[in-house]
DNA sequence: ATCTTTGCAAACTTTTTGCACCAAT
DNA sequence: ATTGGTGCAAAAAGTTTGCAAAGAT
């Protein structure tokens, strides 16, 4: 026991086993791996650099923006994060185990996540239309909310 | 009668009647965007703003990138144009008169068009599942094409 | 003659890289 | 004692902006 450490939010064993895995893998573990890999799994929505870098308002130490980087590109590698993009903006990170897909909306920036067997269904359709097996992880499904169809006045 | 322009391979109308409906709108004619207009019409795929500036490979006159930026953002207020982003690297500009989208594949790059009819499916299964209503304009879809597939030996 | 638009240069944003020092193993 | 990782600073890459001069109307 004894884990008196920054985030009561998260999800223990996802960032623990995040944790233990880099030491596997022979990464070292330094002050700025752990704010990196804490800081992406503390909210429940993708972060951008610069937000962990920051120390993700207040929750964690802050550290090197490039550190932050060189440590997004090492997770990736590992297969631990994965990254998307929005347009315009800076990237947005999340850790790769939550495998749900997301779809943003282009104009209040919510974004939800797209459930499995409704992803299959996609693919199916670009597949057997144009052959392509398409992806929806690194750039992600976007469209209008509902709300701002409402707002929008967007019919059907 | 007299069209001794830049381009041979343009479908002519698309570029005269853009050229038309810019003047319409009131914006004064000019050498710069006459060339930005004339490389968004020229090639059969979506471009840069610097491939524009740089005159597309000598078909054009080159001018400059900042004007070019300009004018992308001018005729995408007025209807005309409008870009995607593929993640990394530069926005893509295509005409915005061109109503498909594309499936870009996220290895070699290649991009096809997407039928309509598989489009309005598209849109159909995911307003179905989480109620955003889809555009595949603004980020396309992205995945692997058949020949990447084999490559990478990606099954079914 | 007016007032957009241009070209150039500089600023800005996001991401990458070089390098000397630090610290995990 | 190694050598991977860090912070800092500078460089890239893509895009935007300020401004005086050029040019379309």
């Amino acid at each position: 026991m004894s884990v008196p450490r920054s985030s009561p939010v998260v999800p223990a064993s996802d960032v623990q086993s995040a944790l233990q895995e880099v030491r596997d893998r022979g990464l070292r573990m330094t002050a700025a791996r752990r704010q990196v890999i804490e800081a992406l799994y503390a909210p429940d929505r993708p972060v951008t650099a610069e937000e962990i870098a920051s120390g993700l308002y207040g929750r964690f130490m802050p550290c090197d923006l490039a550190s932050v980087y060189r440590n997004l590109e090492a997770l990736e590698d590992l297969g631990l994060v994965r990254h998307m993009h929005l347009g315009h903006g800076p990237g947005l990170y999340a850790p790769a185990s939550l495998s749900h897909e997301y779809v943003a909306c282009e104009r209040c920036g919510r974004s939800r996540t797209v459930p499995a067997d409704c992803l299959a269904l996609l693919r199916g359709v670009v597949a057997k239309a144009v052959g392509y097996r398409v992806s929806f992880a690194h750039l992600p499904l976007t469209g209008l909310c509902p709300t701002c169809q409402e707002k929008l006045h967007v019919r059907s």
